[in-house]
DNA sequence: CGCATTCTAGAATGATCACTACATAATGCC
DNA sequence: GGCATTATGTAGTGATCATTCTAGAATGCG
């Protein structure tokens, strides 16, 4: 194996918190709402160092979208790993509400902002989130399929239906929050929904 | 009162007809994602016209709204008038069901797609969707207070958190949509929401 | 040092953006 | 038939879009 020695002149920025700044963008404005020029800006580098660094504003954004779920969308990864089906029901709906709720950021879910729709020269943005949206919901539906083999989840109950079902519940509270609910709001619309769901704390 | 007589070279187009193509497209492609040119093109009219007719682009924006409130989301006011709380959850779910799986039209909610983020130029296009989806989560509220009136919801229920979590369950089903969810998969989740909220058949 | 390599900086690319100025065409009224 | 009024069509406006060209600066290696 080589040591891969780095030749030539060395970066001027860190890419994580280049990312984590194109990240941030894309998630309040938008792929269409957000320039090269704003991203230049914010991240305090040129153009042409972006494009040489990511390629171009697709790759970037595919890049944001990877660092998203990566870090900040690592609430949902933790309620996915709770050992039983109403550990992560409950931790669902408890980290989203807390995530949505949080002023640390955009209030609502990258998924959704970066692109719900867009004209037709920028479609891969949208078909990326469409992409990482179904995603989810085939984690929550593989995290129900666990739960039936472990005899939590009732048989008559199709799993598919009912992770769909749930991913609607949790779409709908970023959708809320971008309508501009608070924290105790949206803690209070997931009470309604858990309580709904028959989880009882 | 004065006879109103049109004065002048009268329009060539139908203000209802371009509206309904200009909201169309709004709905399909959302605000940045719609160009004055592409407007154009699809409505048959130049440009100046466009001007001259409907003002600015955010003004025509707001004026294809106003035509989608009136026109295809009227199944939510259809909801809205059933005489009983019943009725009406009912048929929200099953109208917004049938309304999103529909193939005569985008598949989602023009009150989502048509700006859910957007670029700090054109803010106006987002404020307008989120009034608007606050005014239907308003008109949800007052249909649950008069419910609440007529002794058919819970007196320790909370008006405002429960029309809340209606809207979260009914926008969810428009991201489901966006998703590419089939009439069929919406209305199987709308059955699920039904039967969680306690409404049978 | 000299050289390949990689990154940065500034300027420029053509395309498209929303929007408008201007001349012309079509109407009602006199 | 004029005349005021309103709509249309053409051709622009400057600004901004994503992207790239080119020159220079900073590194490791020999």
């Amino acid at each position: 194996m080589k040591t891969s020695v780095k030749l030539g002149r060395p970066p001027e920025f860190d890419t994580d918190a280049a990312l984590d700044v194109a990240m941030r963008l894309f998630w309040e404005r938008g792929y269409e709402g957000t320039s090269i020029s704003d991203l230049s800006q914010a991240m305090g580098i040129h153009p042409s160092s972006i494009y040489a660094a990511f390629g171009d504003k697709q790759a970037l954004f595919a890049l944001a979208a990877k660092r998203y779920a990566d870090v900040p969308a690592q609430y949902m990864v933790k309620a996915l790993e709770q050992p039983t089906l109403r550990g992560f029901i409950l931790a669902a709906f408890d980290n989203t509400a807390e995530f949505l709720g949080s002023k640390e950021h955009p209030s609502s879910c990258f998924t959704l902002t970066g692109a719900i729709s867009c004209g037709l020269d920028t479609e891969p943005a949208k078909i990326l989130m469409r992409e990482i949206r179904l995603e989810n919901e085939a984690a929550i539906k593989a995290r129900l399929l666990k739960a039936r083999r472990a005899g939590e989840f009732p048989k008559k109950e199709n799993v598919g239906d009912y992770a769909r079902y749930l991913s609607s519940l949790l779409s709908g509270l970023a959708i809320q929050a971008a309508n501009g609910s608070t924290r105790a709001e949206l803690k209070r619309t997931a009470e309604i929904a858990l309580r709904h769901l028959g989880i009882e704390r």
